[in-house]
DNA sequence: GCCATGAAGTTGAGAGTTCAACCACTTCGG
DNA sequence: CCGAAGTGGTTGAACTCTCAACTTCATGGC
């Protein structure tokens, strides 16, 4: 007995993927053109720069940006070689690895930025009141909340 | 002159993006594990089988899908290689394709339906009232709309 | 009619993600 | 202490997506 989704769920369900489509091929295709990286690798290095000493663990950087621990290994090795992450092994728990962003790193961060967020203003916020902001944020949150 | 994101647009952008890597993360892995099939495949299905005649000319699909070109011939190798879905080509214009889904994948469709709804539903609705269900849809077809 | 231009699709290579193993190390029960 | 189970992280293969050519066919101006 399978609950289908009603008029106003469809249609809810459908303006959300096509708003997802659009936003993901437009920020990534942003940051690829200006700054060489795709989205996924941009947040690392945001979460990074936040972090104290711009330097956390392997599985606290994939938890921060929501990525995979497979993915994030893959994603730092690529990040690696650029020169703008670099590893080091935790001294209290030797099977850990610290992720520390490189000062070329931070340099592309930081000229990254502004294109990023012009480009996020562009696709969401010009788009949006700032009721709907609000709304967004609650409703991003809701969805985003672990409890699966 | 950067207009950086203030206190709310940020927390918005940010639960924003959980939630899309939430989202994307629940629907794919479901879909996979009991259908074999990403959801971007899963969108191809369903809108051929919404589509007259169960078939569409691939630039149609594509622009119904949210797709592009390159990406929508590639999946649809992968789902006629499958058998769930046939290429015709298009008899008024010759460098046409007509993408039409067999009664394979519409069974295959039918099967996989349910479980995503639930999916769906277990990610979105059952985390939403049903106002922010109505706010969802005008924020998704905000951003979902074309002029950028 | 012809040619330039543009639209429809496809293709192959490169890049990122996933999944399932896998190794190294830590922790916990006995 | 010792072995079992669990945690942290990596790896390679398979898969999907993107990007930039490229082919084929349609169209509009001359």
């Amino acid at each position: 007995m399978t609950r289908w989704l009603d008029e106003d769920e469809q249609r809810a369900w459908r303006a959300l993927l096509s708003a997802i489509e659009a936003l993901q091929t437009g920020v990534d295709a942003q940051l690829q053109a200006e700054a060489g990286m795709p989205h996924t690798y941009y947040e690392l290095l945001v979460r990074l720069s936040e972090a104290p000493d711009r330097s956390r663990r392997m599985s606290a950087l994939a938890d921060a940006a929501g990525s995979s621990r497979s993915r994030l290994s893959h994603a730092v090795g690529q990040l690696e070689r650029r020169g703008w992450i670099r590893r080091e092994t935790c001294p209290t728990d030797r099977r850990g690895q610290i992720a520390v962003l490189t000062d070329d790193g931070y340099a592309a961060l930081e000229q990254a930025a502004p294109g990023h967020v012009e480009q996020v203003r562009r696709l969401v916020f010009d788009r949006l009141t700032a009721v709907q902001v609000q709304q967004l944020r609650r409703i991003g949150e809701a969805v985003a909340a672990t409890p699966g």
